[in-house]
DNA sequence: GAAGATAGGTGACAGTTGTTCACTGACTAC
DNA sequence: GTAGTCAGTGAACAACTGTCACCTATCTTC
């Protein structure tokens, strides 16, 4: 059957890992949309014609990209949201696991961030659609916590949008510093303290108004 | 001189505005990186080479659209800055502000929230330029605050990062909102709420380190 | 008002793109 | 062992791209 594994499925298993390597390494320098469908071919070694045994076109590709992407940014946000221990402890091993992310995936990473506001309309809603849904994964994990008593879904959506947001604007700034150089080491420090700041904002939060200060 | 009106001149930047409104146009549904120098002539009405009279090539045209818009953005930001009264009212108007904007330039703020993590290098590099110039100029600014005093330059510049992220994603919320609906008004209030726990954050926040709990 | 400057237009070029079709040859299933 | 499936190839196409040298018509300056 197909669940065998077959010289024939292996090829083109390899034929469309060497599609979608090549799309990566080529999107470190450009965007999706003025990605050619050639360029990819060529850059994978096969010719331009494969490229249609495995995807219609080039957004067809980016999706697939986006799913393999997100997959692995998932694993992460669910390793953070387990990680136990009090909130200093979590807050650092989520900035770590972060970090761990960008290393080893840092092309799929890049691609994430760059789409997401990107020229490619079907793209870039598969993105923030997955985003969202982190969102609101977050957001049902934070009512599981002591400190969520008494919010309201709305207000706890909003905060775990920060924490999206702010992951991927930490990841955006991860790939922004020159691999090793000390730079790494200040981004870590100052996602550090951000996450630290909204956290005190969370445990002085009055979810009722504006009005009712200390 | 050049200073005076003249005829001449005064087609010359017609068409300079032609064809940089005909690039925000097409920007609209893709990104600088796959917009074609024939393509941005032609929406504009003027022959392919009378673009290179008023730009090298399009990337030039990106950054002088990034000049443009951010000199918006700065405006607003200056704004913002400048607005007196207490933290509920600053933090209201500065919503609004921004909400204004993004209603009176929508393809300026989207051409800035898609470059910023885009893929033509210099214009990317040219908006981080100018998003990090406003956040030490926001941090300049919250170092006047009495709520800031203690605080070091380093801290400063953490949470005036911060707050210049939020204000990119709020403006890419704003973007994404349809213009007419109720979406809208979700968007400011979750902006304005997450604006109120980060001052939450500020108010409660132990400049020290990490360990030193209330 | 003549001379010069200059914004914009013409036509052409070599190269690249996406897509099609008919094809080859290795693998699979019977 | 043979017939069929199918991943990948090669050549060809029309359309498009950025760039070029040259031309035109209008404004500006003296």
């Amino acid at each position: 059957m197909s669940q065998t594994a077959g010289a024939r499925q292996l090829q083109r298993l390899k034929t469309r890992r060497a599609l979608l390597d090549a799309a990566l390494a080529l999107l470190e320098e450009q965007s999706l949309g003025s990605l050619g469908l050639r360029e990819v071919a060529r850059a994978a070694g096969v010719a331009p014609t494969a490229f249609y045994r495995h995807f219609r076109d080039i957004e067809d590709l980016g999706i697939a990209l986006v799913d393999e992407a997100l997959e692995n940014l998932h694993a992460t946000v669910r390793s953070t949201l387990a990680t136990s221990g009090d909130a200093e402890q979590r807050m650092s091993t989520a900035v770590e696991l972060m970090a761990a992310l960008v290393r080893a995936y840092p092309a799929h990473i890049r691609f994430i961030v760059r789409e997401r506001h990107g020229g490619v309309r079907r793209v870039r809603e598969a993105v923030t659609g997955q985003l969202d849904a982190f969102a609101r994964e977050v957001a049902e994990n934070l009512a599981l916590d002591p400190l969520g008593a008494g919010w309201s879904r709305d207000d706890l959506l909003m905060l775990a949008k920060l924490y999206v947001d702010h992951m991927v604007m930490t990841a955006s700034a991860f790939l922004a510093a020159a691999l090793e150089d000390n730079e790494w080491d200040a981004v870590s420090r100052t996602a550090l303290r951000q996450l630290r700041l909204i956290h005190a904002g969370r445990v002085h939060w009055t979810p009722a108004g504006p009005a009712a200060g200390a």
